[in-house]
DNA sequence: CGCGTTTGACCAGCGC
DNA sequence: GCGCTGGTCAAACGCG
């Protein structure tokens, strides 16, 4: 049951992480440990450049051992550069260059040949040597020309690392940039925002400017305090270690209590993650209830709601309210996964044990409750409905943010999730009161696509709705890049990285995507793990991972097929999958899982 | 026997 | 204060 049927989100995109060498880097540590997984090919790719590492560093064992890490393909291109440069005009040198040109010309495409060229003329190298000089050669000019290739080596590691310095750099340049570019756009579009209906929401982003003027450094502090991701990201930071404690009481308490619920390390180290900015939904969820809470927005539309997680959080009174009910909010985030399956739930890469079922109002299906069993305390839960109206749509909400390693199936899942709440959260989180405006993040966050995906303030908890039931035009996508908002400071805890996304990461990509492709840029502090990685996929791997997607399950591929379609397109249509609006009853149905 | 699901009960928040 | 509803727990049950 947990590994559920038909519908399958595929996450092989992992390997668009490839694009970004820092990311690639940070993340590579965690792939090695994903080994079972047969969707880690991308990953073995990182295991693969280790081992070539490995190999070439031990052909230079004899001379300095350094150990070129993730960049070395740089020195080996220089090596060759420079070899086939300087010295004479040997065979070697020749076959060198021509490596080297289809190297240079295949590494900007795909790393991986890159890679796996380095492996082989490190070793090449010192082989080529070997054959070509010792037999012939006296031990002197042997030596010597060891020790010139020695020294170029040891330049070329320089170069190495000076070249790394440089990317890091203007990859930071570039976030910041994006960053930057994001709030401008952000804020013009908020200009453009008609009044009408959405007073309240320009109203909340005026506050929200005010609010944040000081705040957050964020990329672009232009003045009047733009809306940057990791403002956003700052707003809450954390007040939580101590508000977050004492709230714990109530219903996480009870269940303590009652049950001596395993989560409880689990909760510790969310709590801890949160004091650095992590934020475990799904636990402190319950903790909020007790004290921080945020204070929801009236909807009509809760009672028919799939899902209404527990109660809404009530803002808290005092000064902080903008921090706690950020970071309630960030806690209680949502995604919202609509589509067509037969299956009882929907393949996303993790773990499920189904731990209740219950009728809900307005739904003749039974919704199911479901938690990831990945890793003991892991707070992520899902509840799986079918809608009311079409059963053949399934509706997964995901909750709570992974405290573990994912396999790379659920990894595209995560930090699609995590960029969707992201988005989410950065368009709500400002807002004086803590809570979204349905109608400004509908605006703000996907003015273009009404159907696709769906910001719901009117829920208890900010839940993005991806619609993938219906075919997506390619044009669906299309709209001013400064929506998608990432601001994903924290790196997931348990990744191995330090820092974790403050929003649940469970889900898939098209909302990563999105922010790509819109030009949303994540918080330049990501630095590692999946958001990092996520953070800019290359338009092929993307591609690739729809198309795993697609092959892996027939039924999803309609609706995968459309997102990712339109992603790639990045055009302009409201048709369907992604949208930022209310949860209306319809979205959220109660249809039974089995 | 272990693991996962089922299902009734319990708890908490909200509305009246 | 009471009832409704959502969310969770945990004993019972089923399956491999």
């Amino acid at each position: 049951m947990d590994k559920g049927g038909g519908l399958s989100i595929d996450s092989d995109s992992i390997g668009f992480f490839l694009t970004k060498p820092n990311s690639f880097l940070a993340s590579s540590g965690i792939h090695t440990k994903r080994k079972r997984d047969p969707m880690d090919s991308n990953h073995r790719f990182y295991l693969n450049c280790k081992d070539d590492d490995s190999g070439a560093a031990s052909v230079d064992e004899g001379r300095n051992e350094k150990r070129v890490d993730e960049m070395d393909f740089f020195s080996d291109k220089t090596t060759r550069l420079q070899e086939s440069d300087g010295k004479s005009s040997s065979l070697n040198n020749i076959i060198k260059k021509e490596e080297l040109n289809e190297t240079a010309t295949r590494l900007d495409f795909d790393v991986n040949t890159g890679l796996r060229l380095l492996t082989a003329n490190t070793g090449s190298d010192q082989s080529t040597i070997d054959d070509g000089l010792s037999p012939h050669a006296d031990d002197k000019q042997e030596k010597s020309e060891l020790m010139t290739l020695q020294a170029e080596l040891d330049r070329i590691n320089e170069e190495n690392q000076r070249l790394t310095g440089l990317l890091s750099q203007v990859s930071h340049n570039y976030n910041a940039l994006q960053m930057h570019l994001v709030s401008l756009m952000q804020q013009q579009n908020n200009k453009n925002q008609s009044p009408g209906e959405n007073e309240t929401a320009d109203h909340d982003m005026d506050e929200k400017k005010h609010d944040l003027g000081g705040g957050g450094g964020g990329g672009g502090g232009d003045g009047g305090g733009f809306i940057v991701p990791r403002q956003f990201m700052d707003l809450g930071p954390a007040a939580t270690a101590e508000t977050d404690e004492p709230s714990q009481s109530s219903s996480e308490g009870r269940s303590r209590d009652r049950a001596g619920s395993p989560h409880n390390n689990a909760e510790v180290v969310s709590k801890n993650n949160i004091n650095s900015r992590e934020i475990v939904p799904l636990d402190h969820d319950k903790t909020d209830l007790g004290d921080g809470r945020v204070r929801r927005e009236e909807s009509p539309d809760q009672s028919s709601q799939g899902w209404v997680p527990n109660k809404l959080p009530k803002l808290p009174t005092s000064k902080n309210v903008d921090q706690s009910s950020s970071e309630a909010t960030m806690r209680k985030a949502r995604v919202s996964v609509r589509a067509r399956s037969e299956a009882p739930m929907i393949t996303d890469g993790c773990q499920w044990r189904k731990y209740g079922q219950k009728m809900a109002k307005g739904n003749p299906c039974p919704r199911a409750y479901y938690r990831c069993t990945m890793a003991a305390g892991c707070p992520v839960r899902k509840q799986v409905q079918r809608c009311a109206e079409d059963r053949t749509i399934l509706i997964t909400t995901y909750e709570g943010n992974h405290n573990h390693p994912l396999p790379p199936a659920a990894m595209a899942m995560a930090s699609t999730t995590s960029a969707a709440v992201g988005m989410l959260l950065s368009g709500s989180m400002s807002s004086s009161d803590g809570l979204m405006n349905p109608n400004f993040l509908a605006r703000t966050l996907l003015p273009c696509s009404s159907n696709m995906a769906t910001i719901s303030a009117s829920a208890p908890f900010p839940t993005v709705t991806l619609d993938l039931t219906h075919s997506p035009s390619p044009l669906q996508f299309q709209r001013p890049p400064t929506q998608f908002q990432v601001p994903f400071p924290n790196p997931p805890q348990g990744f191995g990285s330090s820092q974790t996304p403050p929003i649940p990461q469970i889900f898939g990509q098209s909302l990563y995507n999105q922010s790509k492709f819109s030009g949303l840029q994540m918080s330049p502090n990501i630095g590692s793990t999946q958001f990092a990685q996520a953070q800019q996929p290359s338009l092929a791997d993307t591609v690739n991972a729809a198309t795993a997607a697609i092959t892996a399950d027939p039924n999803f591929t309609a609706a995968l097929a459309a997102a990712i379609s339109s992603i790639i397109g990045g055009a302009n249509n409201n048709t369907s999958s992604a949208t930022t609006t209310t949860n209306s009853g319809s979205s959220n149905p109660n249809y039974p899982p089995n």
